[in-house]
DNA sequence: ATTACTGCAAAAGATTTGCACTAGG
DNA sequence: CCTAGTGCAAATCTTTTGCAGTAAT
């Protein structure tokens, strides 16, 4: 979840040219509180953008990775790169059973940051904080 | 980074043989400090074992990850699986600039773990924290 | 008018799988 | 023994790349 703007703007501003297949994929990672993967959001815009090409949509991601307006997650366990479009500071929550992968609010978190750059005198940039395990819909199955 | 004998004894403990090639996988995660992929291990392992397939490498690593014995941390941005066999919560520190990765122990990372394991309900498997920034040898050169 | 972007198809890599043989318990 | 593990090769799947046509600025 995102706002639109901060996409599109982002790609304007470094001389990227906004067209109609990069507005679609940021106005679905804007809107999504999913952490979606490469082919769903082909899946998602293909009604709509018929000759959209899977190509095409790892290419946008890639250049949203390199301006930092969005973060890479990596696989969720199922071997395909999730991308999350919330680049503030939070906690993702994988379930290596059923791949979807959540936001989680954490007091914590905040600590842990504050420590990090004064034990490491690193200028921080950002963070990508992958907890994993089953969900309990998972758990439930698995039994 | 961990003791072998963990290692080899969650592959007893579980029923699954204890092979010369599984002998030497478990070896190689052990001694080292590194977060290696089937690839980099094949390739250690290759001079001693010549007959060695990587086939057997993802086996191993597959029945591992599934005793809990190692993590799975899945890509680095390289397009590969990385495994780390220090399963204690732990901070990777990867510097934007040198590329180099750090480990760093943290008191708060392990509140946010049980935070975590709490509010979600969620069985933890483990996690991949990894936080990026400048590390104080590349801000002095970026002045 | 430029030149970056798109879409297609092919290529490149990583991981998985089928199968016959081998060897650990 | 008996069955899981190994190694090979082929298959599968994700992601990248080359290229010619297209369109954003």
């Amino acid at each position: 979840m995102n706002d639109i703007s901060i996409l599109t703007k982002a790609l304007q501003h470094s001389g990227l040219r906004l067209t109609p297949q990069r507005m679609a994929i940021c106005e679905l990672l804007a809107a999504t509180d999913r952490h979606p993967t490469a082919l769903w959001i082909y899946e998602q815009l293909r009604p709509r953008y018929p000759s959209l090409s899977l190509a095409t949509v790892y290419h946008t991601l890639e250049a949203l990775v390199g301006l930092g307006a969005i973060n890479e997650l990596g696989s969720a366990g199922d071997g395909t790169v999730h991308y999350d479009a919330n680049v503030q500071p939070h906690i993702n929550l994988a379930c290596v059973s059923c791949h979807r992968v959540i936001d989680l609010p954490s007091e914590h978190i905040e600590h842990v940051a504050s420590e990090v750059k004064d034990a490491s005198g690193y200028r921080l940039f950002g963070a990508r904080i992958l907890y994993y395990g089953l969900c309990p819909e998972c758990q439930a199955k698995a039994i």
